[in-house]
DNA sequence: TAGATTGTTAATCGATTAACAATC
DNA sequence: TAGATTGTTAATCGATTAACAATC
């Protein structure tokens, strides 16, 4: 059997946690309790504990936490304690934007690709990657090993392009495109849907805005009628 | 008093009816059950039901929902019959990126202004927009009507700058920096952290290849022990 | 030791699913 | 009308919070 299986709740948490005791790192703090974290972060001590100790007893009575350790028990449970090949899939605008993003590279995922179909990007190097063509990825994967392979293209082709991925032995897929990928359930997919998170952000200007109109009197309006 | 708080989770789903409905009209389906759309969304028909429900019936019995009629007023509830205009702040690569995706100004969000710290980039124009400096910010403000920040800079400025997009009228940010921004709660934050989502990437990689090693035996491992 | 704080169990709260009466 | 399918209530499930005994 494997381990029980973590909430996706908690996962969601476990990289703000990372973030948190990074930068406590940073500033020289060597110990925190639930309830400093707490405080700091906006969540309850409650959960801070039930979270860590799905994992593990991290922390000792009287004491607290060792933020050092913590961050480097996180970081393992992140699986950010070894690297990652990357390549990306689709080099426009965004593809190229995180393949610019240093700070992937500090943290061990490592892009060693950048494709697309388009002919015209052919060989343009981003940080010294070149842009290479689409069909040369069956090839290209058989010669390196790639865990991860971001998707940064139109939703019409991101279905096609993932499913040679999936030929080609890629079994973690980064998806920016805004399109849900059904793909053989031993493929991770993690979505990016900026479009979803905008529409998140319009949905509370407009309820904000509603709000701050003056409401409509209809007359009977006491929900816990009698 | 406002209508009844609507929970995140159902929000967060609201876009991905959205994107289902829009396809299915594209594609000139008319009306669609709640267990047809189950069927297609991988999500219960119960559900579906429970999170329409609450913003009305949109439905009819015997026949299910219209889906010209449901998808204008998914829309309508994102605030998506109407524009806003957006800035980006931080004008590197990932503000370029978002500057150069037309998607987003099909869907009603103007982008009217990018802004940056580093002087190189000024007056470098992105889709006929020119890169202006931070410090006209306010000015800029005051002249336009502005209801979106974008923050696509790193997090050492990104708290600063944020300050001066809150003091100068800005009511919504949607902030790429990796950091929590303490904002007054009438200011609406989205956080889109792309590393964050990375880690749970490889969260779901390490859980994997572990689950893949035998199992170590500890010969004690009923969990549900007597 | 006394005080602090965890780890963990129990209680509460909220979200999802199931069921079915209402109704088109 | 009979059949289909919603809207909505009730049941279940899961996640969060509270409480406290264990223990450093």
């Amino acid at each position: 059997m494997e381990d029980k299986a973590i909430s996706r709740a908690v996962i969601k948490r476990l990289p703000r946690y990372y973030r948190y005791l990074g930068e406590l790192l940073e500033s020289g703090v060597e110990r925190i309790s639930s309830n400093e974290l707490s405080d700091r972060m906006q969540v309850t001590a409650s959960q801070i504990r039930q979270d860590l100790n799905n994992f593990g007893g991290f922390g000792q009575q009287g004491y607290g936490y060792n933020v050092k350790y913590l961050h480097s028990e996180i970081g393992k449970i992140l699986g950010l304690d070894r690297t990652y090949h990357m390549i990306i899939v689709g080099a426009g605008n965004l593809g190229q934007a995180l393949a610019n993003y240093v700070q992937f590279e500090k943290r061990g995922f490592l892009i060693i690709g950048l494709f697309d179909v388009n002919p015209v990007l052919k060989g343009i190097t981003v940080r010294g990657i070149p842009i290479r063509m689409a069909e040369e990825l069956p090839d290209f994967l058989q010669k390196n090993s790639v865990e991860i392979a971001a998707l940064t293209l139109p939703k019409a082709n991101a279905k096609e392009m993932a499913d040679v991925l999936v030929e080609n032995g890629i079994k973690a897929i980064w998806n920016f495109a805004h399109t849900d990928l059904r793909l053989p359930k031993d493929v991770i997919v993690e979505n990016v849907h900026l479009s979803e998170s905008l529409m998140q952000l319009s949905y509370n200007i407009s309820r904000r805005e509603q709000a701050r109109e003056p409401a409509p009197d209809y007359g009977d309006n006491d929900e816990n009628s009698a």
